[in-house]
Formats: C-alpha cells, structure tokens, sequence
DNA sequence: GGCTGGCACTCTATCCTGCGGAGTGCTAAA
DNA sequence: TTTAGCACTCCGCAGGATAGAGTGCCAGCC
C-alpha cells in the first residue's frame, strides 16, 4: 500500500497535474522553476524539487538526464487519466457542427469515412474507426441467380437497402426454379429479423428438425448458411495519419514506419481494436500498455459506438503518449455516441 | 541547335552516364576524381572536370554548392533516360517468380493488389495500380429487383462473374413481372456484348427507334441507362508507400507529408495516372515534370496495361529522382505485360 | 517539521574556432 | 587536347568555452 494514491498529497497530485498539462504543451522536459510559476501554488522551486523527487521515487515522472527537467512516465499519464484527470466539456456549438457533418452522410460506410474524418480533424491525430458489424442488421431479403453450373450468385439485403453480394458453389445444378423456391422459403422465414438470430435459427433447423425438411428447404438452408458464413467484414477505415508526422518524438523515421506499416497491414490494429468493443465505455492504452510494439510511444483512445444498445463497432484516435487527454477524450466520447445517433437516423 | 545531343561528345556522354550511376547508387554529389576512377576512361581529374563544366553548362548537372560535386539536374535525368539508357534486361528467373505470383490471385481486384505489391516489392519503391476500367468487360446479364416503392435494385453481371449492384429510382412502380421481363429484353439484346458497346447501342436506340418501342422497352432502355452511367470506378491501389520513408531526399518532414495526403487524397494521383493511359509504353515522369507539386523531387515510371489490345488501366511506381531507372524500368514494363496476361487468363 | 534560499555541481545546447578533405577553376606546360 | 599544379572555397567534424537550466543537499527560518 506504499504507493496507493491516498500517499499522494494533495499538493503532490496538483504538480502532477501541472507539470502533465506543461509537458503536453510543449514537449519540454519541465523543471522546477517553471513549475513552480504554473502551479499556481505559491511555492519556491526548491519546494517543487522536493515534491518532483517523491514522484519521482513512486515512478510517475522521471528525467531522461541528470539537470534536465522532469517528463511524465506511462504509469504517471496512467495515474493522471485514471483520477487527476478532469475532461473539458466539449461545447454545445462544436458538437452541433459535428451533428451537422455527421447528417449529410447517407451509407453507413460514408458515415464512418466522415466520423473518422471529424476526428482526425479535430483532434489532429490519427482517427480510426471500424466498420459497422452486421451481426445486428436486419434480414431483409435475399435472392439467387444462376450464374453457370453449380454457381449460385446470391444476393443478400440488409437494413438499410445494403447490399452484399456472394458467389456459392452448390453441389448440384438448381434450375432457376428452384432457387426461386428457395429464396422465397427464406424471405417468408426470415424476413425483419436480425442476422445474428437468423443464423442461429438456421443452426437450429439444420441439426433438430433435418427429417421433417424437404429436399428444397436444405438446399435453401445450405446455401443461406453460406450466405451468412464469416459474415463480418472485419475492416476499418483511418482518417488523418499524416497528422502523426508532425510530432517530434515520432519523427524517427524508422518509428513512423512501423507505425505506418502497421495501418497497413491492418492485422494488428483490428486486434488491438477488438478489444475495446467489449468495454462500454472510453478505453485508454497509454504506451507500450496495449502490448502491441507499433504503439511505442503512442496512446489510443477509444470508445464503442452502438445503436439500440448494441454496439457496433469501433471508434478512436492514436497519437502521440503525450496528448491532450482531456481534451480528446470527449471528442472521442461524444464522435462514439454522435455515429450511434446519426447510424440510428438511417435504418 | 547548340544543345542537341550531337553536341554532347561520346566521352560526355559516358560521363554523364557514369555520374547517374554514382549518385543513384549513393545519393552524393560526385566529384571529379572518383568520376575519372569511376567511369574507366583512364582520363585525370581535370579533364573531367573540363567535361563537367560543359555539362553543367548544358545543364545536365549542377552543384549544390561551390567545390562540391555535381549531381544530375531534371534535365540531366530526362537526357539519360532518353538517350543514355540501356535497361537490364530482367532474367528469366524473376519474370517467372512474378508471373507465379500472380498466377495465385484469383479476381481482378486481388490481381491488382498483388502486382501492386510485387511492384513495390522488388523496386523497394511505392507502387501503384489503377483498378481495370470496366469500359471492356463483357456484359453478361442484368436483373433487377424490387427493393420497395421506386426503389430498384439493379444486378449487374460482367465477363469473369464480377458482380456489381446499383440501387435505381424509377419514376414510377413496377411489379416484379415488369422488371423480369425488363431484364429479360435487355439480356437478350446484349449478352456477350462489351459494355462500352451496350452504352452506345443504348444511346442510339434511345434517340432514333423511340417511336417504335413499347413502354416495357422504355423502362428497360432507361433502367439500363442507370446502370452502366459512370460505371467506371475510379480507383487504385498502392503498395509500399512506406518505402519512401527511407530516402534521404525526402527525410524532410513537409514534404513526405505532402506526399502522403496526396496518396490518400487520390484525385491528383488518378489524374497523373490518367495521362499514361493513352501512350503505349513506358511513361516516365521526372521531378517536376508532371507539374504535379506533390511529386517534387520524385519521378513516376508508369505504363499502361491491356488485354486483347485494349488498354485496362495503369501502373507505375513512384520514387525519388533518384531512382535507378535502368532496373526500375523493366520491371514495370515485364509486370504491366504479366498483369495483363493474368487478367486474360482470367476472362 | 515543513519550507526556503543558497550553493556547488552536472549536463546540455550552442557557438566559435581551427583544420583536414574534397572539389573547383584557372593557367601554363607537355 | 590533355594534364599537372596551384590557389581558393566550402563543408564537416572535433574540441573548447560558455551560458543556461536544473538538480541535490544543507543550513537556517517560521
């Protein structure tokens, strides 16, 4: 319990603050003197000294060298967000403009372009946001085309008059016919339901009540079943990387590379994403904290956007460890909850 | 007359050809003795540097500074790759890997990436492929389904299977047997045809046989209108951009950045992209020379790729002026030949 | 006991300096 | 026409001095 924060003085914990507000300002390892001017507290920079050297020992600041000022540490920034932090309140005329942008988008896939967008540009860090999982949208209908042989095209509406297109392979050859009977059997069963019941109701039928089914009915389940098979189209979309060059601590080549890289590739990053979804709530990595080498020196914040109180994806800003939390959290918070309302408008 | 080549004795020429290749390999200025080393005339110092005046004065090269050594200008690089340059022929071995690489991809789109990749990867410069223009696929069928009041759902099938919806307003209801017997007409009247053909064959119909159709025609005429409207997806795709990260010339922060937000803003880049469609061959574009802002001290070899004659699309890399355009050169041109002959494989 | 001023010390960043290396242009000789 | 030599220029680097910022510690003060 020696580094509980109930050890840290009140005073103690208002230097962290300042000297964490300074040190997102300008980058500059913050001494003493400095400090003691910033704090507001009325003290001499021997006083300041002193403190720095107990946060110190506790681990939340230390000096990259002998008589250079302090910089914040991961568990410092750690410390800071989890109890000193007080967020500013975004005011109501910038989420209004937000509600407006948000509003002119029509697809999903345009809203998430466009909130990714906003955050990139108003935070002016990185904003990435994950595609809107179809776990949740509504079976509208679907149809099949017979491309050649055993090639199946089948068409599958969602929701919102989404369309998602996918070639099946069949085992025999269906006359069109036949896949208009099909089709029609799961329209007439599914219609208006959501996707993720619709494949356990599928699941269901297909093992308990396999006997009573004519041969139409399985070829109708088959085909369904592949239709909606891996039917997370696992991406996201990133607005704004070119933002991250500007900060010096990134301006090692070799770090933004792999920074870059990893957008790329994508893999990592969806992992890292994923994570958050299960968290109702804004989600903070700080530093080598999310496990994942790419974010060295960068921190991630997130929040899950959700609509109906299902959450359906993902959305955040990755910058550098040193910024303005208090700041971009409720930009974060309130982009999260805007996507939700504006994706709710459309269906 | 008093800078054409002829101008440009053998020996400058050698040297000119000498200097690029010095400072491609190590991006320093070349001086006079390692030129007379380097390029196996068996001359002194001075005379090379009588030689180099001369170029500078025709201004092929110039120096960053006094009693440094030259470094190619634009116009020395555009003299080089016009008339100096003898491209390596890429051995069998390479052209094979590549082909065998491509051979695994099974759709256009993946196809793209792919060469977009192998682009990048051998050059270890950014690579970049347009998607095909769809202009000369084959129009295989058309069905339209009826998504709810005006609202049409048109399928569209091209040459591989490649399928493509788009969502239609029609003026007034139609009953699914209308629209069956729409699409009906329409793939009978056009299967096999390219689509560019459909297009014209549609505007002509349109405009002299309208007295003579029926409305059932009518509806289809237009529908179909809809549909093939600006059906070119202008688009492509990238590969290795983070490549460029590691070359000197563009360490400069700004212009990387700028750089990037052109890549990701893409309009320019696709205007570029589009001058190389109509040349047939190799397209190579120096420093300034595309007028482009964003390429400065970048080059562009692109050429375009086709099947049957008919040019797709186009693909290049893109790198510093810097570039070792006599490797480069081939391997754009061996794989603007494989995608082409893969995309065929594929129809 | 906590706060403060003072002091010695340390480390960095910056500027200046001098010097060697590389390269040039010019000139005169081969 | 080529070459060698020479004077000159400029860059890059290393060394040294200096200023500035900051620290830790100690002794005195409230």
């Amino acid at each position: 319990m020696s580094n509980d924060s109930s050890d840290l003085s009140e005073r103690a914990q208002l230097m962290l603050r300042a000297l964490i507000d300074r040190y997102v300002r300008d980058g500059q390892p913050v001494g003493s003197r400095t400090l003691a001017r910033e704090a507001g507290l009325d003290l001499s920079p021997a006083t300041v000294r002193n403190v720095m050297s107990d946060l110190e020992a506790l681990g939340f600041v230390c000096s990259p060298h002998t008589s250079a000022g302090r910089v914040p540490t991961v568990q410092g920034y750690r410390f800071f967000v989890d109890t000193l932090l007080k967020v500013q309140p975004l005011d109501n005329r910038a989420i209004h403009s937000m509600r407006l942008e948000l509003s002119l988008e029509q697809t999903p896939k345009d809203l998430v372009e466009s909130a990714s967008g906003l955050l990139s540009g108003i935070t002016q860090l990185a904003g990435v946001v994950t595609l809107p999982s179809q776990e949740h949208a509504l079976f509208k209908r679907v149809e099949f085309l017979r491309l050649s042989g055993t090639q199946v095209l089948a068409i599958l509406v969602t929701g919102e008059d989404e369309v998602q297109n996918r070639i099946l392979s069949t085992e025999k050859e269906h006359s069109p016919a036949e896949l208009q009977q099909a089709s029609n059997y799961l329209n007439e069963l599914f219609a208006g339901k959501d996707l993720a019941e619709v494949r356990t109701a599928l699941l269901h039928e297909m093992q308990e009540t396999r006997t009573n089914m004519n041969s139409m009915m399985v070829t109708a389940m088959h085909m369904a079943d592949q239709v909606l098979e891996k039917n997370q189209n696992e991406d996201f979309v990133m607005a704004g990387q070119t933002n991250l060059m500007g900060f010096q601590e990134l301006c090692d080549i070799d770090k933004l590379r792999k920074l870059f890289d990893a957008f790329n590739t994508k893999r990592d990053m969806l992992h890292l994403l994923d994570q958050c979804i299960h968290s109702d709530g804004i989600q903070i990595f700080i530093g080598d904290e999310s496990g994942y080498r790419m974010l060295d020196e960068c921190s991630m914040v997130a929040a899950p956007y959700s609509v109906d109180g299902q959450v359906l994806g993902v959305l955040g800003v990755i910058g550098p460890t040193r910024m303005a939390y208090d700041r971009v959290i409720p930009i974060v918070d309130a982009t999260a909850r805007l996507l939700g309302a504006a994706l709710n408008q459309k269906e």
